[in-house]
DNA sequence: CCTATGCCTTGATGTACATCAAGAAAAAAA
DNA sequence: TTTTTTTCTTGATGTACATCAAGGCATAGG
């Protein structure tokens, strides 16, 4: 019995239409405190997620390119932590995240997603500026033409002028 | 017909009975490249899951103290990235990672998982040592008296001589 | 019991990265 | 186009934390 709620769990998906909505570069899709935020998935376009510290500096957490997910991890009715805004036009699919699970969590990409995570934090424990650049051309290689620097510097954890000195440091090396 | 499978999920756990084992302090469980590794559940004691990077430092990645779920997130037949020890003796119960997803994801922990991880994250790009500190007494009280500072040092991804004399400062701020 | 090992602290020094400031180049707006 | 705004870079200086070294206390093992 217990195969069996696997096996349901197992088949396809079947895909409720969702709410599907064009967005401009600039605005902004959630703030930090609002509650029952939704969740995107990103049709085309590009989002970021990022929070604002108390000194009003901005650190990205996360990018969110064609297929991504994009949404606060929080209970209904807590306020968010993040912002989320737009870096290219985009077009969307918008649910509330109860919508999400009644179309099926997705185990897989839950999974997929702690993975990236664990990743991350390891990174951020362990590496130095130049390291953390390598690590980020390698999992997004086609992030890094679509968003300033200044973005990838805000997602390493760094100063824009530091990566600049990295960037100009790995030209260097050979 | 979502409903039906959602009910399902919801149905209370069918709970197999699963192996349990009792483990010793400085036990290893895990090595960083091993393979199909097991989740644990623990049921008294307290795990730690860390790496080791080049320069043979450690880095905590999480503490498991009871009712925790300490696993690897990897994907089957592929190398794991962390260790895991024991630092309490502890009885666990040890499980597959696809015993536990017949057993029914528990989704609402993955998503408390991610939460936590999510706040780390934050954390580690955007606070100094104190407000580390200061956010881990509060997010778990209960694991500081029970390991050596030294590894609370490097959950917080800071050295035991910089966590000294955060708690110095602190204690002589009033 | 004594000895060894690990833990925590303190000081001196080093360093990676932040901050501040300014200018050039590129992109966006007008 | 010209103007304005953003982006990126480079240099000078500052700082938080790391590293290195040593000593005092515990705790554990013999």
């Amino acid at each position: 019995m217990i195969k069996l709620a696997y096996a349901i769990l197992d088949r396809p998906k079947i895909e409720l239409p969702l709410k599907k909505i064009t967005v401009k570069k600039g605005d902004i899709l959630q703030r930090k405190g609002d509650i029952n935020t939704k969740a995107y998935i990103v049709e085309s376009g590009l989002l970021r997620s990022y929070t604002i510290d108390d000194k009003g500096k901005e650190h990205i957490y996360m990018f969110g390119p064609e297929n991504w997910l994009v949404a606060d991890i929080c209970e209904t009715n807590t306020p968010c932590q993040l912002y989320i805004d737009v870096i290219e036009d985009a077009v969307l699919e918008v649910a509330s995240k109860e919508e999400l699970m009644e179309r099926g969590p997705d185990i897989d990409a839950l999974l997929r997603r702690l993975n990236t995570m664990q990743a991350r934090i390891i990174m951020l424990m362990s590496s130095n500026a130049i390291d953390r650049y390598e690590h980020f051309i390698q999992t997004y290689p086609n992030i890094i033409q679509r968003v300033p620097l200044k973005m990838i510097a805000s997602y390493l954890g760094i100063t824009p002028e530091a990566l600049s000195r990295v960037r100009n440091e790995l030209s260097h090396r050979k």
